[in-house]
Formats: structure tokens, C-alpha cells, sequence
DNA sequence: AATGAATGAGATTTCATTCAT
DNA sequence: CATGAATGAAATCTCATTCAT
């Protein structure tokens, strides 16, 4: 009996899974904001109607969308803090960035959370769930890089300043995407290396001794 | 003859700064996706022909406000390079981000013409020169509080960690007006601290001996 | 064996009349427009699918709730009719007139059999009727009251008189629900007194002689 | 430069007009809820835009449209009311039968404003205004055909009276047009002669000495 | 140069009903 | 019989832009 009910609701997740998915895809093709329910559904090969029977509407999709994103990063970051090279706080960086420049829908839709809002009740909260869990891997890979003190700022610094390549450059235009890729990991090293040099000299203040 | 010409000029130049101006008044009241073409003529006092009179389309409208305020942020940032209390590094960033915490639409431009493209021709060039305008006024700053290595990309660097403040935190949902800004300002003292000892380990270790 | 049928049945008719109250209980609180069908079986507890094995849509629900109705007031004027007071005839139009203040529905879905149609067959059968009951009722209170000639058309009249007060005043905008009430019972009253004295004088210029 | 503005506001009350017109014509082709803003358009030979330059939604436009047929009815009452034949009252109760038979929608929308509300300021003082001038009408009939007594309340009971009947029997299932329309005068008879008779009764009552 | 009415494509969302399980 | 996910047509309303006056 009970193996009938999860049948069920697997089957519900997936079907789900499916239309998000779909929608992540066309979003990558185009400007998140011109895709249309009528696109997904046809994509996704169901009906309008039924878009709405698994999501009360389309910012409910996209914080779907988005929130998978913020996974699929979250398990890159897990990756990345592995690595043992000297050189692995700079990976690290590089892979977010990375990240960005291959998916600008989740970037493009946590512009469109923070900045225009209309997140409320749940959604919040699974928003603050979601950048938690992002800020967790930074302070993780800012402790690895031997920055020690007031990790938790530094995360969100780091968050800003990483965010701030993409605003910044991301599409600059007249400039081709392999042009913006070269820049904003030009960028991606110069904070990273901001970032690690002056967890240094913190250091330093810290512990005058040595 | 040339003063009538001069006079048709000026009066042309007065009704598009009036247009401009009444945008910008009113994109600070709402989201400015959400300001129509139809209430920017009726605040203005204008018709809505008169606004294509004057303008191509929106977007040349958006993109001047978006100029005007530019301006505005480089005379706010020479003012805040002429400091020269020890904190002047940290003042000239909290005065950025107190501009665009209180001047969102700034901001919000940034991320259309950057992320969702769009700009084209005169436009780019006209972006790119007052980018530029921004950028030296940081670099400056940058120089000014100790850092003479690669300037130009610690500006860019400085310029997106700042921006990166917004994108990440502006009008993040369930916080106040308030309690934004001052969490902006923290992370801005401290991007502004990490860039400053960045600076200074890093002349330390590429030239010591010199 | 047929007893075994009998609580088929039985279980069956409680089941289509669960299904009604609630839809009723749910009219009462909302125009009945905006009610669904997703609405009412998850208040009764049943699935869609059940709500259309036990009618053939939503016209046929809407008519078992109004016959239902239609019921309760033939109650009503039963009750209001064994009245032996002299103002007997009075009480009973405000018997009706309060009811319609009351349940909204039932009149609501009068005027849609009757304006927009839509009823055919069994439907028309059942509709005319519990409209027979409840002429009957009317013509009954009416020979109470003295009139006695072409008591059929009467009954009509002062059936359609009533019915008039509510499609005229009820929900009158502007008015708060004790205001329409009041002034649907002095109207009420008007028309009582009107059919009331119209009888007399028409007894009178009838059969003068007596 | 007057005529040039008066122009203007002409051609522009021309072309709400044809839109209002319009969208009369096609309400008594078939139910005023089944006719869509898409087919009044095309009707009309406007694009949909232009109904919505013209009022601010649907509901307005109804509104007008309920607004200029009481204006034809007040009209038509004017008229009936100028006959002088003993016949006249009934006449003058016969000609608002007739213009609600043949008018239907005139009739649902007061249906839909009264019942449904969803009318909120201005709205609502146009509707009252128009529904006193009805009321006036009314008022003088009733005076003419011997009532003195009571006028303003009697006319609000004759008008929900013969409102009534429209809501009783108008489409009434299973009858033709033809029949309903019979049906409707023999009660709007009825009803004529019971409010007259009535008033004499009354007098009586009131002035007994006489 | 100013006006502002007209345009019309297009988007989101609703919901009664069906039907396979 | 009960279930409830899928369906998909259809409806209202928006708004940047045009262009004749």
C-alpha cells in the first residue's frame, strides 16, 4: 500500500523534475525573462494546464529553477574545497565564476530576487536555505585558504565580490564571450588573491610576534 | 541668427533634461520596469509623441538617465579622492555604495544593459565612456591609498566586488531598508580593508628587496 | 438481497447529498461563480472525479442545491401559512423575502435558470415542479387573505413582486446588508398591503351587489 | 481654436459610442457574458487596444451600455407617460415589460450590478443617478393613475415588481419567446391593476368619511 | 516639433471536464 | 466507484511604438 502511494508521488516528482528541467534548458538558450509557459509546456511535451497543477505559477518555476542551480554549485564548491593544490582558493573561485559565465539564468534570476523582490512566506525561506548552504562552501574554502578571522563576513565579501564580476562584465557589450570569460577570471584572481594576500597581512595584525 | 539656433538647441536639450529628469523621479518611486512610457509623458507634462521626439525608445531613455546618474556618482567620487583623513579609501567606497542603496535604479540599468544586453552602436560607446570615467576616479583612489600595482584591473576588481554588494544583498527579502544598508556598509568596510592590506603583502612580497 | 441494494442506495444519496450541503455551505460564503469544482470536493472531502459520477456537471449540481433550496422554503410557507394572526399574509411574504436576504444563492441561481437558460429535460421537469410547490404555497396565503378570483395569476404576480424587491435591491452598492434588508421589508410590506387592498376593491367592483 | 478641442472630444465620444453600440448589438445576439473583447473589437472594426484606450475594463463598458439603455427606457417612460387614455398606467407598465423582453441584456447587467456588486464609485453614482431618473418616471405614472400616497416607495415596489417578473419568467424553460412575452403582460396586467386598485382601497382607508 | 489615439501581438492564468488506473 | 493529474481552449488586459494631424 505504501509503496502505491510513493509511486505516486515519485511519479509527481518527476514529472515535475521534468518541466523544471525543461525549463532550465530553454532558459540557457534565451533571456529567461522571454520564455513562455507556452514554451516550456511545449518543450516539456504537456499541456499549459498542467505546468500550473505542479507550480501555482511562474515565479514558483523559477525559484524551482533557480534553487537547483544553487545545488548543482553547492556540489561543484564541494568538489573544488577538495582539491589540495596551493593553488585551490583560486580554483575555487574560478569554478563559481565559471559556473556564472555557463549558466547566466541563475545568476540573472538571483539578480531578480534580491533586486525586484516578490519572494514571500516560503520562498524566503528557501532562498535563505539555499545562499546558507553557498556561504557554508565559501567560509569552508576562505578557512582553507588560511583566512581565519570573521569568516562569516568574509564569505559574504567574497559572495559580493564574485557576484560583482557578473553584473559587472558579464555580457559587457561589444565584447565576444570568450573576451568575458578572459576577463572576469582575470578579475576571478585578482580578488582571489586579494582576498587570500590580505588574510595575510590580517594575520600579521593579529599575531605581531612572528 | 546663430543665438536663435542656439536658443532652438537649448530648448531642445531643457525639454529632453525635463523628460530624463522626470524618469528618473519617478523610476526612484518604482521598480522603472514597471514605470510605462504613457506615465513618464503625463509627469512630464508631455506627450507621449514628444518622448519619441526626443528618444529612439525607451532604452536611449533608460540609458540617458543611466548617464545622468553616472555623472552624478563621478562628481560624488572626486569629491570623496580630495578627503585625505587615513579613512579616505574607506569613505570613497561607502560613499558608492550609499549612493546606489539610495539610487537602486543606478543600479538596476547596470544589470539590464549588462546582463540582458541590448545596447548597441552609440550607446556602447557612450557606456563605455562614462565606464571609464568611473573607473579612473577609482583607480585614483586605489593609488591614493597605497596601491601602484596593476591598478587598472584592482579598479575593475573594486568596481565588481562593490557592485557585487548590491546584486547580493539589496532589497534582500525579509530585511529592511535599514538593516540592508548597514549590512552593505559592513561588507563595504570590509572589501574595502581586504583590498587596502591586499595591497600592501602584495608590494611587500613581489618587490621587497628593491 | 434487496436490503443489501437499499444501503447502496442509500450510501449513494448521502453521498450526492454531502456533495450538495457542501456546495451550498460554500455558496453561502462566495458568489457561486467563483466556487469550482476543485473547491467543493476538497471541501466535502471527495475527489473531482466523484463530484462527476454522481452528476453529469456542474449545471445538474447547481440545480439539486436550488431545488433543495427551494424545499426549505416550501417549509417555510407551510409553516408561515398555519399563521392566524391577521397580519398573517404579511408575515408570510417577509417569510420569503427574508429568506432570499438570507440565501443569496437560491436567487442567484434562479436568475441563471431563467435569464441564461440552459436547462433541458429531467432538468425543466424538476425546475417546474418545485416551482408548482411553491405557487401552491403562494396561491394558498393568498385565498387567506381574502383574494379570491384568479388566484393562479396572483400568486405568479406576487411571486414575481417579490423576486423583483431582490434582483432590484439586494446587494444594492453602497448599502450595508441591514440597510437592503430594511428596505427590502418595507418593500415587502408595500406590496403585501398593495395585493392585500387590491384584492378588496377588486372583490368590490366584481360583486358589488354583495 | 475652441471647435478645433470640441473636435476632438466629439470625434472621441463618436468613437466610444461606436464601441458601446457595438458591443449592444452583439449582447442581444447572444449572452453579454459569452460576447468577448476580441468580437466587439472586430465588430466595432477597432483594434482591442482602442476599447481599452476608451474604458478602463470591461466592466466599464458594460456600464455604459446599461447606462444608455436606461436612458432609452426613460425616455420611452416619458413618452407613455403623455398618454392620456384610462388605459394609460397599464400602457405605461406594458411599455418597461416590452423594452425588457426585447432587451435583455439591459436587464442582466442591472441583474449582474445588483447582484454581483463589483461597482465602486463613479460607477456607482452613475448608476444611481440613472436608476433615480427611472424612479421619477415611475413616481409620475403612479400619481397620474390616482396614487398620492407613499409615491416613492410605491414606485420602487411597482419597479421590483415588474423587475420580478422579468427574473420569474424571462427564458423561462420550455416556453417561447412568444409565450414568455404573453405570460409577461397578462402579470404585468396584473400587477397594473392591483397597484391601482390598490391606491383607491387605500384612500379609502385613509379618508373613510368621504 | 508636439500630439495622443490606434495598434495588436502576446502573455499569464483559470477551470470544467475526461479518463486511465 | 473513487481518484486526481492532465488537458487546452479561451479570456482579459498591457504597452511600446507609430503616424496622421
Amino acid at each position: 500500500m505504501r509503496t502505491l502511494e510513493q509511486l505516486k508521488i515519485e511519479e509527481r516528482e518527476t514529472r515535475r523534475k521534468l518541466i523544471a528541467d525543461t525549463a532550465r534548458e530553454l532558459f540557457s538558450q534565451k533571456q529567461f525573462r522571454e520564455v513562455t509557459v507556452r514554451e516550456i509546456a511545449k518543450a516539456a511535451g504537456v499541456s499549459v494546464g498542467t505546468i500550473y497543477n505542479h507550480y501555482s505559477g511562474l515565479g514558483e518555476l523559477f525559484l524551482d529553477v533557480f534553487l537547483e542551480s544553487a545545488q548543482e554549485i553547492t556540489r561543484l564548491m564541494d568538489k573544488a574545497i577538495e582539491d589540495e593544490s596551493p593553488e585551490s582558493f583560486r580554483r575555487f573561485c574560478r569554478a563559481y565564476v565559471n559556473y556564472l559565465n555557463d549558466n547566466m539564468t541563475f545568476f540573472q534570476m538571483m539578480s531578480l530576487f534580491i533586486l525586484e523582490g516578490g519572494l514571500y512566506g516560503e520562498a524566503v525561506d528557501k532562498l535563505n536555505h539555499s545562499m546558507r548552504s553557498l556561504m557554508d562552501r565559501i567560509e569552508t574554502a576562505l578557512r582553507k585558504a588560511g583566512i581565519q578571522k570573521d569568516t562569516r563576513a568574509s564569505a559574504h565579501a567574497l559572495f559580493s565580490a564574485l557576484n560583482g564580476i557578473m553584473i559587472s562584465y558579464a555580457r559587457y557589450p561589444g565584447r565576444t564571450p570568450e573576451e568575458i570569460r578572459q576577463h572576469s577570471l582575470r578579475l576571478t584572481d585578482k580578488i582571489a588573491a586579494t582576498f587570500e594576500s590580505g588574510s595575510h597581512s590580517y594575520s600579521e595584525n593579529i599575531d605581531p610576534q612572528r
